[in-house]
DNA sequence: GACGCAGACTGATCTGGATCAGTCCAGCAT
DNA sequence: ATGCTGGACTGATCCAGATCAGTCTGCGTC
């Protein structure tokens, strides 16, 4: 049945326990799908009226630039994944998207959305909590970087990610391809591209992790979850909550 | 009109120009009012079934904490604010949350607020815009860390609550009342308190801000900004969305 | 009125990670 | 074949902020 659904509707379907009519509902959401090519950004900081999107295919990553010229990825998302949910409801974008892979990704109208939730309102719930366990992310996120140090946060990211392309199969227990270059990552968990491959090779000296050519493969899980503290039960929210 | 409401009813005003109807259920929703001692957690990691609140005064921290005992405050709560609401969705806190000062809050039931979407659907979307906000908010909060340096991560953090603190009319241009010990920013800047100590005299020794006996006076408004590389249209969504 | 305690504050020292200034590839375009 | 570009990688140096080890309030309490 699942395998039958989108990526998003499958991780609503983890949530709440949809009837057909609500699959439909969902399934009819994403009409236009469309193609962006990898590097060029399909959502600016401060633009106004941006629809949003749901990831059918592909990575893109979330990012903010300040004044001084440093960027901060906020996040990266992956398939099933909302795409500037934020900037439809406050209606300007707070921050920039752009594709690291080519990507395919749904429009999804406002209007729609909020027709959705009028017709399905447990809809409304389900797409509260997508939205919650993006936020839950973020905070996790925000708790690495401000208290963990570089080895910590490199680890608990590539753990994080694992995690997280998993549920969507993606990957294994054994590792994942992933595009992301040394420099995101240094965006990513406020370091310097420097540092990212100083720590990369530590971690893989020490036989835990090997990020290399596009493949991370975990060569020591139960040690990487020890060096992150990673916990076990972050992000795996056991079976639909609303029967 | 909005003087009537309570300060969340009148944060969700400003994003979805709410009828009476929609008003009265959004003010039945905070049935039990609980009153909740400064100092002891309401909320804890890990605790099953706990219920969400809508704070109604008091300030209150939502924080996580790590195995090696440090602890990163992820927000601060303000009267108007939602306390848990991912706690409820995800049937088992992520987070703590300590009150800060003796606060007030109404305890509002996962059944009810579903069944308020059901009646009234754009106050699906209005919540789903609070959770966005908040989410916005730690963003703010993850750039700051990974992107500024301790004056900066100051700066920002007393400017943006004093943003927040005026839209519940807590706040002037001139500073405002603030329970925060510097252990408690230290916790939430991702730095030490002995550090806290030292950019807050600084701060205050450029003219710029003054943090005494709780109280912040912003002595130069313009250079805080500045220094924060503070967005000033961050926070004002300038009005109802939808009509 | 002394004891205990929490919070603000300070100086001295240490260190994780930034920054600077490169090299060394593997494409790929000319 | 030659140059060019972008990513991975390295060594040397520097500095923002942590840590350690205090002092100095004010305040509650026995």
């Amino acid at each position: 049945m699942t395998a039958l659904h989108s990526p998003f509707a499958r991780k609503l379907g983890a949530f709440v326990a949809l009837s057909n009519v609500e699959f439909d509902v969902l399934e009819r959401l994403h009409s236009r799908r469309r193609v962006f090519p990898a590097g060029r950004d399909i959502m600016h900081e401060g633009q106004a009226n941006q629809s949003a999107y749901i990831l059918a295919s592909g990575w893109v990553c979330s990012y903010k630039l300040l004044p001084g010229g440093t960027r901060q990825i906020v996040d990266f998302q992956i398939p099933g994944d909302f795409l500037g949910l934020r900037s439809v409801l406050f209606r300007t974008a707070d921050h920039n998207i752009e594709p690291v892979t080519k990507i395919e990704a749904s429009e999804v109208l406002a209007a729609y959305l909020i027709n959705a939730f009028s017709t399905t309102p447990r809809l409304a719930a389900a797409v509260l909590w997508a939205a919650s366990r993006d936020e839950a992310m973020v905070v996790e996120h925000l708790v690495g970087i401000g208290r963990r140090d570089a080895r910590g946060r490199m680890a608990h990211f590539l753990l994080e990610l694992g995690a997280r392309l998993k549920l969507v199969g993606l990957a294994t227990r054994e590792g994942y391809a992933c595009p992301l270059s040394q420099y995101m990552l240094a965006d990513a968990l406020g370091l310097s591209a420097v540092h990212v491959n100083r720590v990369l090779r530590e971690l893989r000296e020490d036989g835990l992790v090997t990020f290399q050519q596009g493949q991370v493969t975990f060569d020591d899980f139960d040690g990487l979850v020890t060096v992150a503290e990673f916990d076990r039960h972050y992000l795996d929210h056991e079976g639909p909550l609303m029967k």
